[in-house]
DNA sequence: CGAGTGACCGCAA
DNA sequence: ATTGCGGCCACTC
C-alpha cells in the first residue's frame, strides 16, 4: 500500500517477472524461491503459470525445480533447456538435472 | 462471469 | 522408500 514504495504495490506475477528478470547469467533459481521472494511461499505452482502465460522474454530456462530439474513444459522440450543452461555454464545431466545445482544456484541475498 | 487448470512444494499415510 | 493430497494466485475457455 506504501505509495512511495512500487514493490508492495505489485502484483505477484510482476514480481515473480521482476524476480526473474534479475536471475544473472550463468546462475538457476527454483520455483519455489521465487514465490518466496514474491511474498508467497506457497504459490510455487503459480510460478508455473506465470512462467507459461507471462512473458516469453524472460529468462525461464534459468528456473528449475528444487530438485535442479528442468522443466517439462518448457518451449522445444528439456533439450533445448538443458542446451541453454550448458551454453551459460550450467551442464545437465541425461536426466535433464542440473549438475552441481547448489553451486549453481542464485542466491539473491549476494 | 464461473469453473478448471497449471513449467510446484511440503507434509502425511 | 513410494504414493497421494492440499494449498496458493493468475490466466484461459
Amino acid at each position: 500500500m506504501t505509495r512511495g514504495n512500487v514493490e508492495v504495490s505489485l502484483n505477484f506475477r510482476q514480481q515473480v517477472e521482476m524476480w526473474v528478470a534479475r536471475i544473472p547469467y550463468g546462475q538457476v533459481a527454483t520455483y519455489g524461491e521465487l514465490a518466496a521472494l514474491s511474498g508467497q511461499a506457497a504459490a510455487a505452482r503459480i510460478v508455473g503459470g506465470i512462467a507459461h502465460y507471462g512473458d516469453p522474454t524472460l529468462p525461464w530456462h534459468r528456473v528449475v525445480n528444487r530438485f535442479g530439474g528442468l522443466a517439462s513444459g518448457f518451449p522445444g522440450g528439456r533439450e533445448v533447456q538443458a542446451t541453454l543452461l550448458n551454453t551459460e555454464g550450467v551442464p545437465c545431466d541425461e536426466n535433464h538435472t542440473i549438475i552441481n545445482f547448489e553451486a549453481h544456484r542464485w542466491r539473491p541475498l549476494l
